[in-house]
DNA sequence: TTACTGATTGATATCAGGTATCATTGAATG
DNA sequence: CATTCAATGATACCTGATATCAATCAGTAA
Protein backbone atom coordinates (compact mmCIF):
# COMPACT_ATOMS: atom_id res chain seq x y z
CA UNK A 1 0.00 0.00 0.00
CA UNK A 2 2.95 2.21 -0.27
CA UNK A 3 2.27 4.88 -2.82
CA UNK A 4 5.44 5.43 -4.92
CA UNK A 5 6.82 9.13 -5.60
CA UNK A 6 7.09 9.13 -9.58
CA UNK A 7 8.52 11.45 -11.30
CA UNK A 8 6.26 14.24 -13.05
CA UNK A 9 6.39 16.38 -15.90
CA UNK A 10 9.62 18.41 -16.56
CA UNK A 11 6.78 21.52 -15.94
CA UNK A 12 6.09 19.73 -13.03
CA UNK A 13 9.28 19.31 -11.62
CA UNK A 14 10.49 22.48 -12.37
CA UNK A 15 7.00 24.27 -10.38
CA UNK A 16 7.50 21.75 -7.51
CA UNK A 17 11.78 22.96 -7.32
CA UNK A 18 10.52 26.38 -6.94
CA UNK A 19 8.35 25.39 -4.24
CA UNK A 20 11.19 23.30 -2.53
CA UNK A 21 13.73 26.77 -2.47
CA UNK A 22 10.64 27.97 -0.94
CA UNK A 23 10.61 25.82 1.56
CA UNK A 24 7.81 23.82 1.14
CA UNK A 25 7.82 19.91 1.42
CA UNK A 26 7.71 17.56 -1.67
CA UNK A 27 4.45 15.89 -0.92
CA UNK A 28 2.47 13.31 -2.66
CA UNK A 29 -0.70 15.82 -2.69
CA UNK A 30 1.04 18.70 -3.81
CA UNK A 31 3.17 16.55 -6.29
CA UNK A 32 -0.47 15.34 -7.69
CA UNK A 33 -1.86 18.75 -7.78
CA UNK A 34 0.87 20.42 -9.43
CA UNK A 35 1.16 17.32 -12.15
CA UNK A 36 -2.58 18.05 -13.03
CA UNK A 37 -1.70 22.20 -12.93
CA UNK A 38 0.92 21.48 -15.29
CA UNK A 39 -1.30 19.55 -17.45
CA UNK A 40 -3.29 22.24 -18.09
CA UNK A 41 -3.51 24.07 -20.91
CA UNK A 42 -6.68 26.79 -19.81
CA UNK A 43 -7.67 28.39 -17.16
CA UNK A 44 -9.52 26.16 -14.52
CA UNK A 45 -11.11 26.37 -11.14
CA UNK A 46 -10.67 25.25 -7.87
CA UNK A 47 -13.27 22.72 -8.13
CA UNK A 48 -12.37 21.37 -11.85
CA UNK A 49 -8.97 20.59 -10.09
CA UNK A 50 -10.93 19.06 -7.39
CA UNK A 51 -13.00 16.59 -9.31
CA UNK A 52 -9.95 15.52 -11.11
CA UNK A 53 -8.33 14.53 -8.14
CA UNK A 54 -10.69 13.18 -5.61
CA UNK A 55 -8.04 11.54 -3.63
CA UNK A 56 -6.86 14.74 -2.70
CA UNK A 57 -8.40 16.80 -0.38
CA UNK A 58 -10.83 20.11 -0.81
CA UNK A 59 -8.74 22.06 1.69
CA UNK A 60 -5.45 20.91 0.21
CA UNK A 61 -6.39 21.75 -3.36
CA UNK A 62 -7.13 25.11 -2.18
CA UNK A 63 -4.01 25.79 0.16
CA UNK A 64 -1.45 24.02 -2.72
CA UNK A 65 -3.37 26.79 -4.96
CA UNK A 66 -2.77 29.62 -2.70
CA UNK A 67 0.94 28.68 -2.40
CA UNK A 68 1.51 28.60 -6.58
CA UNK A 69 -0.33 32.10 -6.70
CA UNK A 70 1.85 33.55 -3.54
CA UNK A 71 4.91 32.17 -5.56
CA UNK A 72 3.91 33.53 -8.84
CA UNK A 73 3.72 30.34 -11.16
CA UNK A 74 -0.06 30.54 -10.96
CA UNK A 75 -2.18 33.54 -11.59
CA UNK A 76 -5.98 34.26 -11.24
CA UNK A 77 -7.69 35.15 -14.15
CA UNK A 78 -11.03 36.89 -13.55
CA UNK A 79 -13.82 36.16 -15.90
CA UNK A 80 -16.37 38.52 -17.23
CA UNK A 81 -19.31 36.59 -14.99
CA UNK A 82 -17.38 37.68 -12.36
CA UNK A 83 -15.79 33.84 -11.57
CA UNK A 84 -12.67 33.37 -10.11
CA UNK A 85 -10.30 30.98 -12.75
CA UNK A 86 -6.76 29.99 -12.01
CA UNK A 87 -4.24 29.40 -14.85
CA UNK A 88 -0.21 29.02 -15.00
CA UNK A 89 1.49 31.68 -15.27
CA UNK A 90 5.02 31.47 -17.26
CA UNK A 91 6.35 35.12 -16.99
CA UNK A 92 6.41 38.12 -14.21
CA UNK A 93 3.42 40.48 -14.21
CA UNK A 94 0.90 40.24 -17.38
CA UNK A 95 -2.80 40.82 -18.39
CA UNK A 96 -5.16 38.45 -19.67
CA UNK A 97 -6.89 39.07 -23.37
CA UNK A 98 -10.08 36.73 -22.47
CA UNK A 99 -11.97 35.81 -25.43
CA UNK A 100 -15.69 35.88 -24.11
CA UNK A 101 -16.94 33.26 -26.96
CA UNK A 102 -14.43 29.84 -26.86
CA UNK A 103 -13.06 31.30 -23.34
CA UNK A 104 -9.52 31.33 -24.29
CA UNK A 105 -7.20 33.73 -22.60
CA UNK A 106 -4.11 35.00 -24.22
CA UNK A 107 -1.15 37.16 -21.99
CA UNK A 108 -0.76 40.40 -22.62
CA UNK A 109 3.00 41.03 -21.67
CA UNK A 110 5.10 44.30 -22.63
CA UNK A 111 2.32 46.89 -22.48
CA UNK A 112 2.63 50.08 -21.27
CA UNK A 113 -0.52 50.17 -19.59
CA UNK A 114 1.85 50.38 -16.22
CA UNK A 115 3.68 53.61 -17.26
CA UNK A 116 0.01 54.87 -18.18
CA UNK A 117 -1.17 54.80 -14.86
CA UNK A 118 1.29 55.61 -12.77
CA UNK A 119 0.94 58.94 -14.80
CA UNK A 120 -2.61 59.30 -14.53
CA UNK A 121 -2.24 58.93 -11.09
CA UNK A 122 0.63 60.61 -10.41
CA UNK A 123 -0.90 63.52 -11.94
CA UNK A 124 -3.45 63.75 -9.06
CA UNK A 125 -1.11 63.05 -6.34
CA UNK A 126 -2.35 58.90 -6.36
CA UNK A 127 0.56 56.90 -5.42
CA UNK A 128 0.31 53.67 -7.76
CA UNK A 129 1.56 50.37 -6.00
CA UNK A 130 -0.48 47.93 -8.37
CA UNK A 131 -3.41 46.84 -10.03
CA UNK A 132 -5.84 44.47 -11.93
CA UNK A 133 -6.93 44.54 -15.23
CA UNK A 134 -8.57 42.15 -17.54
CA UNK A 135 -9.47 42.53 -21.07
CA UNK A 136 -12.65 41.09 -22.93
CA UNK A 137 -13.40 40.39 -26.57
CA UNK A 138 -13.25 37.83 -28.95
CA UNK A 139 -10.11 36.49 -30.06
CA UNK A 140 -8.75 36.09 -34.04
CA UNK A 141 -10.47 32.55 -34.49
CA UNK A 142 -13.11 33.33 -32.58
CA UNK A 143 -13.88 36.55 -35.25
CA UNK A 144 -12.88 34.69 -38.19
CA UNK A 145 -15.26 31.71 -37.28
CA UNK A 146 -18.43 34.12 -37.34
CA UNK A 147 -16.96 37.10 -39.71
CA UNK A 148 -17.32 35.81 -42.84
CA UNK A 149 -20.51 37.34 -44.54
CA UNK B 1 -49.41 49.44 10.50
CA UNK B 2 -49.13 51.05 7.22
CA UNK B 3 -45.80 52.15 6.59
CA UNK B 4 -45.76 55.39 4.77
CA UNK B 5 -44.01 56.88 2.09
CA UNK B 6 -41.47 59.13 2.97
CA UNK B 7 -39.75 61.68 0.77
CA UNK B 8 -35.44 60.63 0.38
CA UNK B 9 -32.93 62.67 -0.45
CA UNK B 10 -32.98 64.56 -3.84
CA UNK B 11 -30.35 61.65 -5.05
CA UNK B 12 -32.48 58.68 -3.28
CA UNK B 13 -35.08 60.44 -5.71
CA UNK B 14 -33.40 61.34 -8.66
CA UNK B 15 -32.21 57.38 -8.26
CA UNK B 16 -35.70 55.58 -7.69
CA UNK B 17 -36.82 57.79 -10.69
CA UNK B 18 -33.99 56.58 -12.96
CA UNK B 19 -35.70 53.02 -11.74
CA UNK B 20 -39.08 53.78 -12.66
CA UNK B 21 -38.37 54.82 -16.36
CA UNK B 22 -36.60 51.63 -16.60
CA UNK B 23 -39.85 49.83 -15.61
CA UNK B 24 -39.23 49.23 -11.83
CA UNK B 25 -41.50 49.62 -9.04
CA UNK B 26 -41.71 52.44 -6.72
CA UNK B 27 -41.45 50.16 -3.28
CA UNK B 28 -40.59 50.64 -0.14
CA UNK B 29 -37.73 48.28 0.80
CA UNK B 30 -36.77 49.55 -2.55
CA UNK B 31 -36.98 53.52 -1.43
CA UNK B 32 -35.33 51.93 2.02
CA UNK B 33 -32.32 50.73 0.07
CA UNK B 34 -31.32 53.34 -2.20
CA UNK B 35 -31.70 55.78 0.44
CA UNK B 36 -29.04 53.90 2.15
CA UNK B 37 -27.31 54.00 -1.06
CA UNK B 38 -27.43 57.44 -1.51
CA UNK B 39 -26.38 58.11 1.99
CA UNK B 40 -23.11 55.96 1.71
CA UNK B 41 -20.00 58.62 0.57
CA UNK B 42 -17.94 55.47 0.64
CA UNK B 43 -17.77 51.75 -1.09
CA UNK B 44 -19.49 48.90 0.86
CA UNK B 45 -20.72 45.72 1.11
CA UNK B 46 -23.74 43.71 0.73
CA UNK B 47 -23.83 43.01 4.28
CA UNK B 48 -22.77 45.75 5.41
CA UNK B 49 -26.42 47.44 3.87
CA UNK B 50 -28.15 43.92 5.17
CA UNK B 51 -27.16 45.09 8.67
CA UNK B 52 -28.21 48.65 8.41
CA UNK B 53 -31.71 47.64 7.21
CA UNK B 54 -32.54 44.52 9.16
CA UNK B 55 -36.04 44.89 7.64
CA UNK B 56 -34.79 44.12 4.14
CA UNK B 57 -34.98 40.69 2.79
CA UNK B 58 -31.33 39.24 2.28
CA UNK B 59 -32.42 38.59 -1.10
CA UNK B 60 -34.00 42.00 -1.98
CA UNK B 61 -31.19 43.64 -0.81
CA UNK B 62 -28.85 41.68 -3.25
CA UNK B 63 -31.62 42.12 -6.15
CA UNK B 64 -31.66 45.44 -5.79
CA UNK B 65 -27.89 46.00 -5.47
CA UNK B 66 -27.70 43.81 -9.05
CA UNK B 67 -30.67 46.16 -10.50
CA UNK B 68 -28.51 49.29 -9.52
CA UNK B 69 -25.28 47.95 -11.35
CA UNK B 70 -27.34 47.05 -14.42
CA UNK B 71 -28.51 50.39 -14.56
CA UNK B 72 -25.22 52.02 -14.19
CA UNK B 73 -26.40 53.96 -11.18
CA UNK B 74 -23.57 51.62 -9.30
CA UNK B 75 -20.80 50.08 -9.36
CA UNK B 76 -18.71 47.58 -8.16
CA UNK B 77 -15.24 47.77 -6.80
CA UNK B 78 -12.89 44.81 -6.66
CA UNK B 79 -10.17 45.64 -3.80
CA UNK B 80 -6.55 44.45 -3.37
CA UNK B 81 -8.02 41.47 -1.10
CA UNK B 82 -10.29 40.43 -3.26
CA UNK B 83 -13.75 41.67 -1.53
CA UNK B 84 -16.10 42.80 -3.38
CA UNK B 85 -17.83 45.78 -2.62
CA UNK B 86 -20.65 48.50 -4.37
CA UNK B 87 -20.07 52.20 -4.80
CA UNK B 88 -22.54 54.67 -6.37
CA UNK B 89 -21.38 55.44 -9.69
CA UNK B 90 -22.05 59.13 -10.81
CA UNK B 91 -20.98 58.87 -14.47
CA UNK B 92 -20.51 56.30 -16.87
CA UNK B 93 -17.32 53.91 -17.37
CA UNK B 94 -14.46 54.81 -15.09
CA UNK B 95 -12.03 52.99 -13.01
CA UNK B 96 -10.92 53.75 -9.04
CA UNK B 97 -7.92 54.65 -7.69
CA UNK B 98 -8.12 52.72 -4.31
CA UNK B 99 -6.23 53.52 -1.39
CA UNK B 100 -5.08 50.61 0.11
CA UNK B 101 -4.04 52.14 3.70
CA UNK B 102 -7.71 54.22 4.20
CA UNK B 103 -9.71 52.63 1.63
CA UNK B 104 -11.22 55.56 -0.02
CA UNK B 105 -11.38 55.04 -3.72
CA UNK B 106 -10.83 58.03 -5.99
CA UNK B 107 -12.86 57.97 -9.66
CA UNK B 108 -10.17 57.73 -12.24
CA UNK B 109 -12.71 59.30 -15.44
CA UNK B 110 -11.24 60.32 -19.06
CA UNK B 111 -8.17 58.44 -18.62
CA UNK B 112 -7.10 57.07 -22.26
CA UNK B 113 -6.57 53.61 -21.31
CA UNK B 114 -9.43 52.34 -23.25
CA UNK B 115 -7.48 53.19 -26.07
CA UNK B 116 -4.77 52.03 -25.46
CA UNK B 117 -5.97 48.78 -24.64
CA UNK B 118 -7.86 48.42 -27.87
CA UNK B 119 -4.81 49.67 -30.01
CA UNK B 120 -2.30 47.17 -28.14
CA UNK B 121 -5.02 44.63 -28.95
CA UNK B 122 -5.63 45.42 -32.19
CA UNK B 123 -1.59 44.73 -33.08
CA UNK B 124 -3.02 40.91 -31.78
CA UNK B 125 -5.74 40.91 -34.17
CA UNK B 126 -8.21 40.76 -30.98
CA UNK B 127 -11.41 42.39 -30.81
CA UNK B 128 -11.68 44.55 -27.56
CA UNK B 129 -15.48 44.98 -25.99
CA UNK B 130 -14.89 45.70 -22.42
CA UNK B 131 -12.15 45.73 -19.53
CA UNK B 132 -11.49 45.46 -16.06
CA UNK B 133 -9.34 47.64 -14.36
CA UNK B 134 -8.86 48.54 -10.48
CA UNK B 135 -6.05 50.55 -9.40
CA UNK B 136 -4.00 50.54 -6.06
CA UNK B 137 -1.83 52.57 -4.04
CA UNK B 138 -2.04 55.24 -1.99
CA UNK B 139 -4.05 58.78 -1.85
CA UNK B 140 -2.38 62.10 -1.25
CA UNK B 141 -3.56 62.45 2.49
CA UNK B 142 -2.12 59.01 3.13
CA UNK B 143 1.17 59.85 1.75
CA UNK B 144 1.34 63.32 3.60
CA UNK B 145 0.42 61.55 6.99
CA UNK B 146 3.34 59.27 6.77
CA UNK B 147 6.01 60.66 4.47
CA UNK B 148 7.40 64.03 6.52
CA UNK B 149 10.97 62.35 7.51
C1' DT C 1 18.65 3.13 9.50
C1' DT C 2 16.07 4.90 12.84
C1' DA C 3 14.09 8.51 15.74
C1' DC C 4 12.31 12.80 15.93
C1' DT C 5 9.55 16.93 14.94
C1' DG C 6 7.14 20.24 12.82
C1' DA C 7 4.97 20.80 8.27
C1' DT C 8 1.26 18.93 5.90
C1' DT C 9 -2.93 16.57 5.29
C1' DG C 10 -7.97 15.65 5.05
C1' DA C 11 -12.42 15.25 7.54
C1' DT C 12 -15.39 18.31 9.24
C1' DA C 13 -17.47 22.46 10.37
C1' DT C 14 -18.04 26.98 9.19
C1' DC C 15 -18.13 31.04 6.56
C1' DA C 16 -19.17 34.84 2.81
C1' DG C 17 -21.48 36.16 -0.94
C1' DG C 18 -25.02 35.10 -3.78
C1' DT C 19 -29.04 32.50 -6.30
C1' DA C 20 -33.47 29.49 -6.78
C1' DT C 21 -38.06 28.64 -5.10
C1' DC C 22 -42.44 29.90 -4.06
C1' DA C 23 -46.42 31.34 -1.39
C1' DT C 24 -47.76 36.02 -0.08
C1' DT C 25 -48.01 40.98 -0.68
C1' DG C 26 -48.72 45.23 -2.84
C1' DA C 27 -47.85 48.96 -6.75
C1' DA C 28 -49.62 50.39 -10.77
C1' DT C 29 -53.21 50.83 -14.01
C1' DG C 30 -57.99 51.46 -15.53
C1' DC D 1 -62.15 49.71 -6.09
C1' DA D 2 -60.72 45.31 -8.61
C1' DT D 3 -57.25 43.24 -11.10
C1' DT D 4 -52.81 41.61 -12.04
C1' DC D 5 -48.29 40.75 -12.18
C1' DA D 6 -43.92 42.68 -10.19
C1' DA D 7 -41.85 42.44 -6.01
C1' DT D 8 -40.96 40.57 -1.51
C1' DG D 9 -38.95 37.64 2.12
C1' DA D 10 -38.47 33.08 4.30
C1' DT D 11 -36.10 29.20 3.24
C1' DA D 12 -33.16 26.26 1.13
C1' DC D 13 -29.36 25.90 -1.46
C1' DC D 14 -24.98 26.90 -3.83
C1' DT D 15 -19.93 28.08 -4.88
C1' DG D 16 -15.62 29.17 -3.30
C1' DA D 17 -12.97 29.37 0.44
C1' DT D 18 -11.09 29.26 5.38
C1' DA D 19 -10.67 27.45 10.51
C1' DT D 20 -9.92 23.43 13.42
C1' DC D 21 -7.50 19.65 14.74
C1' DA D 22 -6.09 14.84 15.24
C1' DA D 23 -3.38 11.85 12.30
C1' DT D 24 0.38 11.40 9.15
C1' DC D 25 4.59 12.01 6.79
C1' DA D 26 8.90 14.58 4.75
C1' DG D 27 13.09 16.12 5.99
C1' DT D 28 16.82 16.16 9.07
C1' DA D 29 19.81 14.76 12.79
C1' DA D 30 21.60 10.97 15.27
MN1 LIG E 1 -1.79 35.04 -16.61
MN1 LIG F 1 -16.88 53.82 -9.53
ZN1 LIG G 1 -12.24 32.90 -28.85
ZN1 LIG H 1 -5.69 56.84 1.63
Amino acid sequence: MTMVRKRGSPLAEQLLETLEDRGYRDTLPRRAVVQAIAERERHFTAEELHEQLPSVGRATIFRSLKLLVESGMLCRVLLEDGNLHYQLSHRGHHHHLLCVQCGNSEDLVGCDIEDQLRQVAAARRFQVSGHWLEVYGRCQSCQALQQPA
